[in-house]
DNA sequence: TTGTACGCGTTATCAT
DNA sequence: ATGATAACGCGTACAA
């Protein structure tokens, strides 16, 4: 079935068909009605190929991120489909993984299909030289890019971020104004966040006017589901002699390991030894004690970003840049002056 | 640039052009490299839209869950969109949430798309009674379908599923063979695999003689990500007089709670309770003492899904059912007889 | 208020 | 080996 056929049967022309279709108020009623039983008889419903090709656009967006299993950028994509869904725009996912050619295949891959935006889910897209971001940029000529926590400053790019290097400053701060100075930074991730995330640390040290004992900065190699190859990690360091009395985690599942860790050892939290994750997440509920976090705003940030997409493509002007603060969420894990 | 504008700098048709494009034998090589070199020289890309109005096909298949941030449905979708890619397919990704309308008018977007085939990802898409699984049918009418974790006859329409009936009742089994009969069914969901499972704990009852007592049934109406809600409705249980000497849950949340409950009210695990949890996700390693859990082969289930669903998109004969069986991860929270 | 005719950018068929 | 041209099904400018 298509709009000939219809047409047909109505006795009226596809234009008449087509005006019914997109509600055009220049219908006779009477026609309208008319058209309208003929679309609801046979179930049809226009061709989107061809919608497509005529408009030059099917109303998707595309969303790439490194691992939808991943539990937080699970929950950023489910926020930005559901956002994106109100708005009348379906999406095309596809996960990129953390290769950088896997990552501008994919973003190439959506160009190709010519959504109307794409949104990088994500700080593992943006990395510290501007050459390695260049497939962004060119991207960005063809449609316009939308960052979830990373950040460019770039024609069509548009970002939104939590403001990493301060919440994680304030955390190390708080720690330290609780009086431990033998912070443990433990983090996995290079990506742009991951090195706000460490400045903020530094920074922190520095403004305590502490050394920053480069073996208290650890990066843990393995896989982002291996709690159990945290703990391992952590008895390693502990073994080889290495003294802390927080762990500051730049995720919670590193927190959770540094939770497990402490268990194994009978080392007891918060006395002994504190500790707090990043993202807020339903990892830090599990543990015992539950585990004291930043929430990085996740909810709102995807709500702006989804917000500023729309007015995007509605032609409006938009601020390039949406910048929210984190907060820390006292649980368990921690006793800290406040 | 589209395809006439590289065959006038080619100097060639827009036919050739076409064949070039599309790797058909029947160019002459050097006019193969003639139009290759315009086509990298412009960076040219076929129109997907036209593209897919004259192939009926923009080689796309719909994924639909109800929540693509749950724990199990995000390993999911992971796994299902990888292998699509693999096999050169994009995926439009919606979250239809749990009520029947919204999956409802999911599905029916994904078909006006003219997907190429629809996947729906875990068990709250088919319904006990046939009537509300008509949109289903219908659906199947126009293109595939393909279900991960639930059953149901009906041409067109494929199944992968775990056999949640026997893990739930070998779970269950292996509690009261333990020597523990008091087993408190804990569960969250009414879905096709939710009433297996279901069904698999009272038959390993009826096997071994044991009376079910209404009250050791008991559903968690709460939010899926609420572990502390669980824990607080176990102690409610508790207070109420119930007495139980195992948690089995249909999910490994729930079993979270279980364990936190434990905690709190200083039960030993599992010398005076046993906890047994469903999917045998992160959460059981995040948990003190870990949680034995239902390995139900999710990667496996995924790959063989969509493994049909590229058969059945080449118009191979494929089988419309696979049933993998689930196995008892042994772990800190029981101490079983096996 | 309605209809005609063209354009969108491909792929495929049929000549040559 | 290559070119001309007809689909594919819609939206819409323009004419009536």
């Amino acid at each position: 079935m298509n709009i000939y056929d219809i047409s047909k049967q109505a006795g009226v022309s596809i234009a008449t068909v087509s005006r019914v279709l997109n509600g055009s108020p220049n219908v006779k009623p009477s026609t309208r009605r008319k058209v309208m039983d003929i679309i609801d008889q046979y179930g049809y419903t226009p061709n989107a190929f061809a919608r497509g090709l005529g408009l030059d656009t099917m109303n998707s967006i595309g969303i790439i991120c490194a691992d939808s299993s991943d539990l937080y950028l699970s929950k950023a994509i489910y926020y930005i489909e559901g956002n994106l869904r109100k708005n009348g725009y379906n999406c095309i996912l596809t996960c990129s993984g953390y290769n950088h050619d896997d990552k501008e295949a994919a973003l190439a891959m959506m160009i190709n299909r010519r959504v109307d935006a794409v949104i990088l889910v994500g700080s593992n897209y943006i990395e510290a030289d501007d050459e390695t971001n260049r497939y962004i940029m060119n991207a960005a000529a063809q449609s316009p890019v939308f960052l979830l926590n990373a950040s460019m400053d770039c024609p069509n790019v548009f970002c939104a971020t939590c403001d990493d290097f301060k919440a994680m400053q304030d955390a190390a701060l708080a720690l330290i104004d609780s009086g431990i100075t033998d912070i443990l930074y433990l983090y996995n991730s290079h990506s742009y966040s991951g090195r706000r995330k460490l400045g903020g640390y530094r920074s922190a040290c520095e403004i305590r006017k502490l050394d920053i004992a480069q073996d208290l900065m650890q990066f843990y190699e393995g896989s982002h589901e291996d709690i159990d190859g945290v703990c391992r990690f952590l008895c390693g360091l502990r073994a080889q002699g290495l003294v802390f009395r927080a762990v500051l985690a730049s995720e919670d599942m590193l927190a959770a390991g540094a939770v497990k860790y402490a268990k194994k050892n009978g080392i007891a939290i918060p006395d002994e030894l504190s500790v707090i994750g990043y993202n807020n997440s339903l990892l830090t509920t599990c543990s015992d004690p539950e585990i004291t976090s930043v929430d990085n705003k996740l909810e709102a940030l995807c709500f702006q970003l989804v917000r500023t997409c729309i007015g995007v493509l509605n032609g409006e002007k938009m601020p390039p840049k949406i910048i929210y603060s984190g907060e820390l969420v006292h649980k368990g894990t921690t006793r800290l002056v406040h």
